[in-house]
Parts: C-alpha cells; sequence; structure tokens
RNA sequence: GUGGCUGUAGCUCAGUUGGUUAGAGCACCUGGUUGUGGUCCAGGGGGUCGGGGGUUCGAAUCCCCUCAGCCACCCCA
C-alpha cells in the first residue's frame, strides 16, 4: 500500500457520521411530520434526469451551474439541482387521473456545481410543497402557512425569523405604468430582486443594464421602500389589477385567520430572481437578516405548460437543510440527541453468555433496542459500557432461573423481577 | 469560474527570529476494580504539521503549485 492515497470528500459535500445523521434525520422527520398534518403526501423522482428537463425552464447557462454527463448511450443527463421540473413532469404525466388540487410534497438531495460559502454546499437536502391545479390563493395561504408551521414546530418565533411576502404582479404593474418596456421587465426584475444585496452602485449599473431611466428608478424604489404599515394602502391604491390586488388583501385575511401573519409581512423588493414566478412571492429569512434565505417561494402558472402539459396554477416553496441548521443552532434550538438504547444486558457472576445471548434476542424479539458486551468482564465495567452507549436501562441476568435486575440507568434505581415478568411487561408496553 | 484569508491528533488549539525524536486539554483505548456505572488516578494508541515540489547543513516555520474551508464576486431553481 506505499501507493495509498488520502482521498478527502468532495469540495462541498458532507459526511453524516452518526451524530451528524441524527440530526438530519430529525430535520427530515420533522419535515415530513409537519407536511403530512397539513395534507400533503410525499413523492420523490430519480436523482438524475434528461439535462433537458432542466434547460427547457431556465436556459442553456443554468447547465453550468449543475453536474452533468454522458451515459454510455450517449444520453446527455444531469444530476438534479431542483426537483420542480420532476414534479411537473409527473404530474404531466397523469393529469387526467390526479385528483386537484394535488397537495404534494418531497425531501430531495440536490447537488448544484456552485462555489460553497456559508449556507451554501454542492449536496443538500431541500424540503419542497407544492400545490398544483389551483389558482386560488388559499393554496398559496396553505404552503406559506406550512413552512410556519414548522418554524414553529422546531422553536423560532416571530423574533427569529420572518416571512417576507411579496408580489411579482403588483411591482410588474408598477413597472408599466412607470412606462417600463416588457422586453426590459425580466432584467428590471432581476435588478429589483439584486439591490438589497448588492452596492448602490452596481444596482444602478444593473438598472441602466435593464433599460431604466433614473426618474424610473427613482419612482420604482419609492414605491418599494414604503413602510409596511402603509404596504395595504399603497396595493389599495393601485389601479388596474383586480385580481391580484384581490389575491394580495386575501392572503393576508386567511394568514391572519390561520394565526401565522405574526410571522409575516408583505414587503415588495421580494420579487424572486428567477422569471417564472407569476404570482405571490416570499422568502423566509433570519430576524437579523445575517444569513442567505432559509426558505423561498411562490407561485408559477406557466411552469407545467412549459413542460409540455396544460396550463395549471401551481405554487410552493423550498427549504434548505443547510441554511435552517445553522439557524437553528444560533438560535440554540437543535435537539439533543443522543445515541439511544433501551437496554444494555450484562452478565452478573458466573451467568453464561448463552442466558445473556437469548435475554437479549427475547428483548430484541419484541421490538426494545437492545445490546451487550462483547467482552466477558467484570459487572463495574459492563456497567461503564452501558453508561458510555446511552442506554436508559441496564439488564443485570444472574443465571438460569434467578431474578434478573433491572437497572435504571439515568437515577440508579434498581429493581429485580423474574425475566419472565419482565419480558410479558414488554410484550404489553409493545 | 474569479479574488482575499486560513489549514498542526477525532475536536479546540500551543509550537518562541528555520535548529534534536512536534505538544496540551477534551475524546478514544487499557489498567487500578473476581465484579453495580457516571468521579478520580495511572498508562496507551493516534499526526509523513492538508498534499506535492523547491530553497537550506537543517522546514510545521521561507517560496511555488495544488486540494479543502471561510469570506467577497458570479449565481441563487
Amino acid at each position: 500500500m506505499s501507493d495509498a492515497k488520502n482521498i478527502q470528500s468532495v469540495k462541498g459535500t458532507r459526511d453524516f457520521y452518526p451524530d451528524d445523521m441524527r440530526l438530519r434525520n430529525w430535520i427530515a422527520d420533522t419535515w415530513r411530520e409537519v407536511s403530512l398534518r397539513n395534507g400533503f403526501e410525499e413523492y420523490d423522482a430519480p436523482i438524475f434526469e434528461y439535462l433537458d428537463l432542466f434547460t427547457i425552464k431556465s436556459g442553456d447557462e443554468i447547465a453550468a451551474q449543475l453536474f452533468s454527463f454522458t451515459d454510455r448511450g450517449g444520453r446527455s443527463l444531469a444530476i438534479r439541482p431542483e426537483i420542480t421540473p420532476s414534479l411537473a413532469r409527473m404530474v404531466n404525466a397523469r393529469i387526467n387521473a390526479l385528483p386537484r388540487p394535488i397537495k404534494w410534497f418531497s425531501v430531495p438531495r440536490l447537488c448544484r456545481a456552485e462555489n460553497p460559502q456559508r449556507g451554501r454546499l454542492r449536496e443538500f437536502f431541500q424540503w419542497n410543497v407544492d400545490v398544483i391545479g389551483s389558482d386560488d390563493v388559499l393554496a398559496d395561504a396553505e404552503c406559506i402557512y406550512t413552512a410556519v408551521d414548522f418554524l414553529r414546530q422546531v422553536g423560532l418565533t416571530p423574533d427569529d425569523v420572518v416571512v417576507r411576502i411579496g408580489s411579482r404582479p403588483l411591482v410588474v404593474h408598477k413597472l408599466r405604468q412607470l412606462g417600463v418596456a416588457e422586453a426590459a421587465m425580466d432584467q428590471a426584475l432581476v435588478a429589483l430582486d439584486r439591490r438589497p444585496k448588492i452596492s448602490a452602485e452596481a444596482f444602478a449599473e444593473q438598472c441602466a443594464k435593464a433599460g431604466l431611466s433614473d426618474e424610473q428608478v427613482g419612482a420604482i424604489c419609492e414605491f418599494l421602500d414604503v413602510p409596511e404599515t402603509d404596504s395595504l394602502q399603497q396595493v389599495a391604491a393601485v389601479e388596474g389589477m383586480d385580481g391580484d390586488r384581490n389575491a394580495i388583501l386575501q392572503l393576508r385575511t386567511h394568514l391572519e385567520a390561520m394565526g401565522v401573519w405574526p410571522y409575516c409581512r408583505f414587503d415588495w423588493h421580494i420579487v424572486r430572481g428567477l422569471a417564472y414566478y407569476t404570482g405571490i412571492v416570499y422568502e423566509v429569512f433570519d430576524a437579523a437578516g445575517s444569513l442567505r434565505a432559509v426558505a423561498g417561494g411562490g407561485r408559477y402558472d406557466n411552469l407545467v405548460e412549459v413542460l409540455g402539459g396544460p396550463k395549471i396554477g401551481a405554487t410552493g416553496f423550498g427549504m434548505g437543510d443547510v441554511v435552517l441548521a445553522i439557524l437553528l443552532k444560533d438560535k440554540d434550538k437543535l435537539p439533543h440527541t443522543a445515541g439511544r438504547l433501551d437496554y444494555f444486558v450484562i452478565d452478573d457472576r458466573e451467568c453464561p453468555l448463552s442466558l445473556v445471548l437469548q435475554v437479549v434476542s427475547e428483548i430484541r424479539k419484541r421490538g426494545g433496542q437492545a445490546d451487550f458486551s462483547y467482552k466477558r468482564q467484570n459487572t463495574g465495567k459492563q456497567l461503564k459500557e452501558a453508561n458510555r452507549r446511552g442506554a436508559a436501562a441496564a439488564v443485570i441476568v444472574r443465571g438460569a432461573g434467578k431474578p434478573i435486575g433491572i437497572k435504571n440507568l439515568a437515577n440508579g434505581n434498581q429493581t429485580d423481577q423474574p425475566l419472565e415478568d419482565f419480558l410479558s411487561l414488554l410484550d404489553k408496553t409493545r
């Protein structure tokens, strides 16, 4: 092995040791629990797809951001950077058979060939929640409610996180009123989306590139910058967009009725960078604003059609595990999980190993988590091992026909009883 | 993909203007304990100083390349 090489994990990837895996499972399990109680059903798709599935929606430049390869049959494939296109593909395939609204969620593992930074890796997990087949703003409200339901469940309060809600049609409408050309619209929105993240000079440059005049930039910024308390009157004053205005007003009414409005606020700066959003959009941030967005989403009524399906309304969001974990750690909301075991079986005195193995097997047969020491050593050592393993209790076996001891390792209390009684108790609590 | 900073045991870090065989705490393992744990005491394993090359009598230390992490761009589905 003189030519042995130390191969490290690939840039932007993570190893999940048992400690890390417990955290990952806790996050994913909580995502599932919240999804299910909000009426969403789980789906999944292949981890790689035809490259075209991803480029159709977002253009060829996106190809630089994903891991693509050619298989032995010459097919251009890519590891999924998001799951929404797969979702659209799956929904399209059975569009006439699925009862609507389609409320689905997934916890896919995704890969993007980006440069890793704090809160951004090349491989990560993302909770996706979508409602397809409804134009009603109730669908948007349900998605936002589900996101907040999760945040609340893990102990985050309105002091910790905020859902900033915007409306693309509102901003587009305003830009039209200001005389911005349709052709410049997408670029203008991209500039506005970046505004909080870049310098004033860079923003001016972006706007100039989009063909906006200084007057137009000044007017739209003035419109976006109003205090949140005035945002509703502001919407009411806008003319000629009744449907989208009503959606905004109803959204707030629904979220108030569901009791999650304290987590939310209108913020017209939120327009999302991607072109395919068509309605209400939102992003979840930490209150201090020191991290990237924890989650983001909105309505995308054209996407299913673009991917070869009927024109059908859709809305949803994604929440990544990386920023979320950082936020939870900052806020001291991570669960203190430890390796756990129900019983650690110990042999006392001259108890034969075969009896220990029998007891272990009987406990396991009844669904109890049980383990034992591979070493035949004194009771003290075995108890030490039991403690190290995080066992709730030690089962001390003394010999055939003799009572066993059940020692609670948290408080040291020990009770003796016949093995049969112990096992039948396990049967009952099973 | 571009630039800046960083890189010493599993973890947190020492390591003095380059100078013997690179250290500490925690963690891990073993023993003290023919026998009821967490404490304590003693001992031990584990690092080619991220990797490669160069300068030098001599490199963890200086130089170059590379890999990775963090940060700023790009991008953010």
